[in-house]
DNA sequence: TCAATAGTTTAGAACAATTATAATGTAGAA
DNA sequence: TTCTACATTATAATTGTTCTAAACTATTGA
């Protein structure tokens, strides 16, 4: 919900050139309240809804790449062919529908915090992720 | 911990013939005590060093993904450029080591069960599975 | 003001994992 | 033994992603 000479502020103050490639990506990923999930094919459609200058397919893997090193986007692990993206970098889990191939956040309020009782000699948690896969409840 | 007819019957009693290729794979995965994970890549050398008759990629592609239909093998979801399974069907989580690309079991018993208080209407629960992302302890 | 420069975008090629194809082979049944 | 459905195979096709190198541009500071 910022406009663009703010996304031009968060950009260059995390040290990335506000160029108008990366600030129209910022529109499309974060002019919105809700928070939502894509893959690279998905945010390549969006774009060219929103804009009729088309960004190369190589300058959104380098954007998303970038956002995700910055921490404005978290990658989700998940069986497929294809990597799913989240504008949600708030800690959270998903459900994951394999049929329609459709994630759905689980609030984090929904999941009681998951206690690990072992480690693994020299290295530190970095994340905790739960994916809950389910399936049409055929009964 | 089986020998080659008792992989005979396995197969034959899932449905599925029981084809030197297969047997091959079954003795691959399956005749050790220690589960493991492995890439499909892995798994083809893994087959060229216990034999001299090489089984082709589309065969070992197929074989494991009848595998886990059948139940015999997991798949582990993870951000990567392969697909990672397992031999360890039993229900237990995962450290995932980025730097190594290194996946490492987590007992069942070394987690609390994951209580999710939440639901999709007309789904339901096929698998709960914890990843955690680990990486180097430089302190 | 404007050239220098470092970083960015781009089209297209390259790459790698996976899947599809279609011909050949074979396990199991009759 | 013969038949048939299923399985294997080499190879091609597909597809998501990364690489490359040339053109472009945001920023700096002379
Ligand atoms: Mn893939
Ligand atoms: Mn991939
Ligand atoms: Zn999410
Ligand atoms: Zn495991």
């Amino acid at each position: 919900m910022l406009n663009n000479s703010q996304y031009i502020d968060k950009l260059r103050s995390s040290g990335l050139r506000p160029t108008k490639q990366r600030v129209k990506i910022c529109e499309v990923l974060f002019n919105t309240d809700k928070t939502f999930h894509f893959t690279i094919n998905e945010l390549v459609k969006k774009i060219s809804k929103v804009s009729n200058h088309k960004i190369s397919l190589a300058t959104v893997y380098n954007t998303v790449h970038s956002f995700k090193k910055k921490g404005y986007l978290k990658e989700i692990p998940i069986n497929s062919d294809q990597s799913y993206f989240d504008t949600n970098t708030s800690h959270h889990h998903h459900f994951y529908d394999e049929s329609q191939k459709n994630l759905i956040d689980i609030d984090d309020s929904d999941v009681e915090p998951v206690k690990i009782n072992t480690k693994i000699p020299g290295k530190k948690i970095k994340s905790v992720e739960v994916l809950v896969k389910v399936e049409d409840d055929k009964s």
